[in-house]
Parts: C-alpha cells; structure tokens; sequence
DNA sequence: TATCTGTTATACTTCAAATATAACAGATAG
DNA sequence: CTATCTGTTATATTTGAAGTATAACAGATA
C-alpha cells in the first residue's frame, strides 16, 4: 500500500492518512480481511508521530472502514465496507453542493461537470498503481 | 442577499461566507455590478467581527468574484465572473477525488453518483429562494 | 520473559481562526 | 470645513485543532 502524504497541505495529516485507505480500498488495492500496519510501524514509515496514525485509524474504524482487534492489529472490515446510506448521501451532497455552486458561477455545463466526474471514476476501474 | 452560517461548523466563517457569496452567484441573485454590504454592516448583521468579513471579501477579490473601491465600496465583478481555466479544473479534480473515491467503495455506482450531480444542478436552475 | 499490539494519559508547541481596539487615508454629503 | 462613510493596516489577545513527545498499561504471543 503506497502512501502519498503532502505535509505542507492544510489538509491535516489524518485526514489524508485516512482518505489513503479509503482510496486504497476503492482501487481494490486493499481488500476485506487485509491486515494494515500497526500504528507504530507505520508511524515510523511516514515519519510522523503515534497519535496522528491513530487517529485517523480510529475514525476509520467509527466509519466502518476497519476493525481494530487489540492484539491482532488492524485489519480491513472482513464483512465489506458499509454501504451508502441515507445520512452519507446527505453528507454527500452537502459536500458536493459548494463545488457545483462554483462550478456553475464560472460558466461549467453540468454536461462538462458530469464528464469531468466520469473522467475520475475511469481512473478507479482502469486500475491504477497496483504496485506497494 | 441571504447568508446561512454554522458558527457551530468545524468549517472555518470566512470560508462559508465566501462561498455564500459565490452561491448566490451561481443563483443570479447576485448580479454582475451589483453592491454588496460594507465589511462593517456585514459583520453587524451577522453578529461577527469586521475582520472576518474583510477575509472574505479579500479571497473572493483575490478569486476575481468580486471588484472592491476603496472608498465606493464592493461590487460583484461587472465584467463577470472569471471562466473555469485549466488551473480551475485541476483545482476541482483535486477535491472532487476523495469524494468519488469514498463513494465508489461505499458502493455507489457511477450513475448514482452522477445522478446526486444532476440533483444538486437542478436546485440551481429552478430558482431557488430569490427573496432576500 | 521479552516483545509485539492498541490504548490511555499528560504536557507541550505550533498555527489558523476569530475577536477586540485603534488608527489612517480618501471620498462624499451636510 | 466637518462629520461620516469606505477599505486598509496594525497590534494584541483568546481559543481550539493538529501534531509531537514520553510514558505507562494491559493483553496476546513467541
């Protein structure tokens, strides 16, 4: 599992920790059952401190994304990641409203915006980086 | 000109007043030339500080939304909005990825996820709330 | 027993966000 | 001329999130 993380970003470090396994998950690069590194471990990898990977693996595991077995480790919710449901489409939504209103404000077709959304959805199924 | 705010919102004042601006662009309740409020009078009417509502203001100018005399006050760019160029669109990209990506493991196809598109679109053209 | 796991607790630093005052400079209405 | 409006700039303070640094605990395991 590769891990591409930009330090400088104001994006917060367990944010994109965290939106690296659901990517990884989405690419079919991380699966059911698969086992994740321990806090520590991966910690030590990134260069960042214990508590920063903790806590974006703790809000995965809130998510429903994994399952944290106290001595075991970490690993990929073996029964599948939850599906969408009523209170994650509205999040959704709520998420995608703010892009769209500008979108709109500077002149983008909701044709174009469609394709520019399919155009990302093709970069999931053609498989990307595969590689660890 | 109606602005909804979330003091409770982990999402920052300035950000949200921007996009309500933005927002009600995309809604041609805001037209090209139109005045906006003083920071002063803003930030009273809101019940926050004048500073927050020149942060803002500033990004949206910086953004070219908006045009701001120095003395006359600010108004809603009379030349339009700026169009979506190549920096835009990689800008959109950029966040619209964890959103796809989050989507597509919970399950949701393509076609849903266009059509939640479509939705939010739709609020736009008919003409939401006009009254201000 | 030594070592791994996640977990919890405490303390600290850093930085963005927001507020609070105050003052400045230019335009304008009286 | 004066008072008042505009955005702008400066300074100081408070608050909270993010991230780091150590340390210790408890259960499982080799």
């Amino acid at each position: 599992m590769l891990i591409r993380l930009d330090l400088e970003s104001n994006e917060p470090i367990y944010i994109q920790l965290r939106n690296q396994v659901v990517e990884g998950i989405a690419k079919k690069q991380l699966h059911p059952g698969e086992a994740l590194p321990s806090v520590r471990s991966l910690a030590a990898d990134i260069g960042i401190n214990l508590h920063t990977v903790n806590k974006a693996y703790q809000q995965l595991k809130q998510e429903g994304f994994i399952l944290i077995h106290r001595q075991k480790g970490v690993v990929i919710n073996p029964d599948g990641v939850p599906q969408a449901d009523e209170a994650y489409m509205n999040q959704l939504k709520f998420k995608l409203h703010p892009l769209i209103s500008e979108s709109i404000s500077r002149g983008l077709s909701e044709k174009e915006f469609l394709e520019v959304c399919s155009d990302i959805f093709s970069d999931f199924n053609k498989g990307g980086e595969k590689y660890e």
